[in-house]
DNA sequence: GTCGAAATCACCCAAAAGTATGAAGCCGAA
DNA sequence: TTCGGCTTCATACTTTTGGGTGATTTCGAC
């Protein structure tokens, strides 16, 4: 099953270290098979060099590729009122697990929570369990995130210190 | 349902490859020993592939890094050029810092930043850390709360997936 | 009256996050 | 050249989170 993207999969990795590996031993063997160009051992190494190199920069480069994507202005205001309801209603977001949702993205602990909302910690817990699965996060800063991108909280709280 | 965090990380393999690497050059510089001059070569192929192969990562990460350049917009916009940096110096909040804080403001886990950005756990571990002390979080939610209001990230980040 | 959704809580386990401390290499400024 | 800031990484430890399961109660709908 495919997972959150990473922007760099281990598939990747994998995929350049076996190439390693193949080149490697492609080239060794081809030495073996044609001693012909025994005497061009000069040009096998600038071969060599130039591949491993290119396929390095290839791979530095992959790795922040992410960050050439294009900006994607994307600029969801808040929703308010029965468009917010109805954008809960549509992820199935309860009351209270949506209580919990605004708590977290003010960035309270699971334990401050269920203290200003009167219940257990375990209690929170589970909110914030079936916030995950309803969500689709995995992590409580994902969340938020998605909480965000979504417009199910605003894009910036107002208290300013 | 599961997802590949939890797998090896990045650096792991890439050193798991470079130590195979090295072992086999070792081991062709013990044959060489025992055997003289005979199968020099590949020891000069596999290491200079192996050599060029780390070279090339690190000019590809050079070239591409967001160290010599702009930090890489992740976000929609949020302040901008001059006045972003300002407010970063006003925080005394470094570069690498700065990325990694976009990164759990996308909601990434830190073994996922660790991996994207070619360093360790303990390395992005580090960052955080300071970024707490800085911005005066106790945790990451509360850190990326903190940073949207100081304007230092987009009220909306990148879409990931 | 039963059924299901919502809310509440418990227990356990694993993973991730956070804290503290130390240290090495690099680089630019004094 | 010495000093300090940045980056990197390590080790060890505690706390928080996340995941899974199960249970009880309430309350409205069928």
């Amino acid at each position: 099953m495919e997972q959150p993207s990473k922007s760099f999969s281990l598939r990747t990795i994998l995929l350049y270290g076996l190439s390693l590996g193949l080149l490697l031993a492609s080239f060794q063997a081809a030495r073996y098979r044609f001693l012909l160009l025994e005497h061009s051992e000069e040009l096998y190494f600038g071969f060599i060099a130039a591949c491993f190199a290119a396929i390095g920069i290839w791979l530095g480069r992959r790795a922040f590729s992410t960050k050439e994507k294009t900006p994607a202005p994307l600029t969801a205001e808040p929703l308010q009122g029965a468009e917010l309801e109805k954008a809960l209603a549509q992820h199935r977001v309860t009351q209270r697990e949506y209580e919990v949702l605004l708590h977290i993205a003010q960035g309270l602990s699971n334990q401050q929570i269920a203290d200003t909302m009167f219940v257990s910690l375990n209690t929170v817990k589970t909110h914030t369990a079936n916030l995950f699965s309803k969500l689709d996060a995995q992590r409580r800063t994902q969340l938020v995130e998605r909480a965000r991108v979504l417009g199910l909280i605003a894009p910036i709280a107002q208290k300013y210190d």
